[in-house]
DNA sequence: ATCATATTGGAACGTCGTTCCAAGTGTGTC
DNA sequence: GACACACTTGGAACGACGTTCCAATATGAT
């Protein structure tokens, strides 16, 4: 069986989640396509769905490459807390570079991207020194975080491309229509927008996550 | 100008919002289409253009109008604690109940239907006696936290779905797996499976609020 | 050299969101 | 009561997508 290599460049599963990155990055979400990645392997789209199920199979291979990438350096000698704020750190540092990863993790429910973050996470939170059924309360819980900041961000990243604005403008001009809403209906939405235009998504997502940690020591010291 | 209706059953946006509902929650988050909709309809898919501006714009709506529903009596007598405490269930069961709401409600960055469930959110938060920053510091944190519950209970149904086999299935299978991972390389996710199995979402997902919640009241009281 | 198997490239299929336009329907004016 | 006019409708058509299929080619074993 022909498990070596046969030609300097043949189609492998590596190469072409390899690819997929690439033009996910370059042209986001939409611009992976099994037209343009045969394009760009110079190949035809059969050739590729022979390394590779399906569009939700590949995608999550490739969220799964730039997860696992992110994750690799998971036990640091820092404290549990410190280590879990250079996790959600990472990972959110990750899908900023990366905006189709926190969509794609959003629908990978279960799968490899999302046992990697799990396991992460939840080897601190052991460390932490809960009972067994607060572990999965406080993982899950970070865990649910992670994923809806990854989200938004995502969301927010994805609609300024296809409106072909810059991201910050695109934050900007939503300040400004909050700021413009209703005193009597929107109350709290538009005392918080003139914060919103200054704000710092990274600090915001880390004092998220230092909340979650807050609740967690609150409830441990019962 | 026609404003009045002109025939009993003539073609309006709320119509068409109403008969996408229908569609979403029988067929869930792929059967809505503007061919089952115009024959859902009996019309053509221009006539509904006529209505609304493109798909995205369609499913915004439609989650617009679950979410006011469901956020209507934002108001009650109740500490604010519990008062969140209630908005985020209510908030759960909708989605529970219609999981495109979930999905919907990533893409809808900045929109109607996340502005409602902010505002709602950010009285409550604001009546809690905080600082101006951690107003909105707390408010988003619930807020991103309910989104990523509610992205991944609306991809696990969508799984469960597209594979034809029931939700409950989906998880025991899921449980199943990870209590066969290897132990050495995933201890946590593999101690935790067992407790997966047996798990309610709903009281995982308020642990979770309460979780956040206490660590406001933890950072109000220093 | 020959054969079986693994791999490739691209044509073809069905479905989708969207656009376009000819026809139908109602309203206001004379 | 007839005409002009804007609003509304239904469905044909377009281009792009994911996927399937298959004839052609390359590879390794004999």
């Amino acid at each position: 069986m022909g498990k070596r290599v046969r030609r300097e460049e043949s189609l492998s599963r590596d190469r072409i989640i390899a690819a997929s990155i690439a033009l996910l990055d370059s042209r986001g979400e939409d611009g992976l396509t099994f037209r343009a990645l045969s394009e760009r392997l110079a190949t035809g789209a059969g050739a590729i769905y022979w390394h590779v199920e399906n569009k939700g199979d590949l995608l999550t291979a490739a969220c799964d490459a730039v997860v696992a990438r992110t994750m690799a350096p998971c036990a640091a000698g820092a404290s549990p807390e410190d280590t879990i704020r250079a996790l959600a750190l990472g990972l959110f540092d990750a899908i900023d570079a990366h905006p189709w990863v926190g969509s794609t993790l959003t629908r990978a429910a279960g799968q490899a991207p999302m046992l990697r973050i799990v396991e992460c996470l939840g080897q601190q939170v052991r460390a932490l020194g809960l009972s067994d059924e607060d572990q999965w309360t406080a993982a899950s819980a970070l865990l649910h975080y992670i994923l809806g900041v990854a989200g938004q961000n995502a969301a927010n990243t994805q609609f300024a491309r296809a409106h072909d604005i810059d991201r910050s403008d695109f934050l900007g001009a939503m300040a400004t229509v909050w700021s413009q809403l209703d005193p009597n209906e929107y109350p709290f939405t538009r005392s918080v927008a003139s914060r919103m235009r200054e704000h710092d998504d990274r600090a915001d997502f880390l004092a998220g996550v230092d909340l979650i940690l807050g609740g967690i020591a609150s409830r441990r010291g019962r």
